[in-house]
DNA sequence: TCGTTTCCTGACCGTATGGTCAGGACATAC
DNA sequence: GTATGTCCTGACCATACGGTCAGGAAACGA
């Protein structure tokens, strides 16, 4: 129609489909790598292993071990971030909150690697992704106090810190993916099944409700 | 009166000294390298520069890098269990829970580097406390469970899953130690005052306590 | 078909790291 | 004093790692 010949949409020649693709296979193992090793345990090798590829390749496509990193840290930071819009799509704060606790719930059985690797960086000082948290993470946050302070006001619901409330949420759900392992051997060894998984995410959602004024669904 | 020659309860030679007052500079260096750093990223020389030994010096007390994190780890794990206790120390489930929340966000300002170890070992799947985590948290936990189940069947408190409560305790105080980056960077590049850990510690008890069918004291 | 660009990779390199060791300093016991 | 064990350390080593590169294969455009 408007670009170059047949097929526009899907079709942008095979080579940039072996570049998306090999990316993104390498993206994928790097992520699980640098979540079950830490930057500093990962070795290129591995993940050239991992991903099927020859290490000369992997440098082929991200220049450095640092640049890799933090393409998988930046994907996983908007990951996150999509996750929060659920907090807007509801004016009523149960509707709201609950639906960010599950959104969040959700990604952590999804992401655990991605969660581990954010983590990991946050707990290392957030060596590449410091800009993140200083502009989109503050700007956001801050949106949400205040649209929590206004519930508050409006006696919608206890009058709670809404930042300890936040940092709760955040800990709670990203816990079921960070501790994962912990919570595995806490459970036989075995992963939670779909049913414990809701049972979770019910029993959060069911304490931060109640916590804050506001009765479970 | 009953060991060698002078002063017996302090003293026990000046070699024994240099032993627990080097290993003791040492376990703490290594406890923030490990935690700022990760266990890949750490160095024997960062650890020996930071604990002002020449580096031959740390293998002649610790003669491998794994021996000296094991170490770190299980120190922690000792203080972990330690502050556990305040969980028993009172039958009411109010004083209970609030003082163990108490403990581990007085822990999480205290020990931060030692709780982002934790994280980290927890996280890379637990490589040197897996047994830990199998016998003592395990039992441990499982006492606890108990022990709420035992509130909630008398009516003492909400019939909420004890399991999840426990995590979210953990989840919740440790995020104050592991995500203190950034914590502080929401907090204007600030680290919390004395004030606001209490804000923090009051906030926590509120709404958990709340969420679980207990006033706040 | 031919030139050009992208993709691929085995072999290689410099460096940093965990760990060793021989030899010396120092404290202690007799 | 002297023997013995503990403590200390500069110099050294083998290895593993991130990264490079030359050269070739494959895709593409005309």
């Amino acid at each position: 129609m408007d670009d170059s010949a047949q097929g526009s949409r899907a079709r942008a020649g095979k080579r940039t489909d072996i570049r998306r693709a090999n990316e993104r296979v390498i993206l994928q193992a790097a992520e699980r790598v640098f979540a079950e090793a830490g930057f500093g345990g990962a070795t290129m090798q591995l993940i050239a292993d991992m991903a099927g590829l020859p290490k000369a390749n992997l440098h082929y496509y991200f220049a450095t071990k640092e640049e890799l990193y933090r393409r998988v840290v930046e994907d996983i930071f908007q990951i996150w971030l999509r996750a929060a819009d659920s907090f807007d799509d509801a004016p009523d704060p149960a509707t709201a909150i609950g639906a960010y606790i599950e959104a969040k719930m959700r990604i952590s059985r999804q992401h655990p690697f991605g969660s581990k690797v954010w983590a990991s960086e946050v707990m290392h000082a957030a060596p590449v992704i410091q800009d993140y948290l200083e502009t989109t993470l503050r700007a956001w946050t801050e949106g949400r106090i205040k649209a929590i302070q206004r519930w508050i006001d409006d006696g919608r619901m206890a009058p709670i810190d809404p930042r300890h409330l936040l940092y709760m949420i955040w800990a709670t759900t990203q816990h079921y993916a960070d501790f994962g392992h912990q919570i595995e051997t806490l459970n036989a060894g075995r992963p939670l099944t779909d049913r414990q998984w809701k049972a979770a995410t019910d029993s959060v959602k069911s304490i931060i409700l109640r916590g804050i004024g506001l009765v479970a669904g």
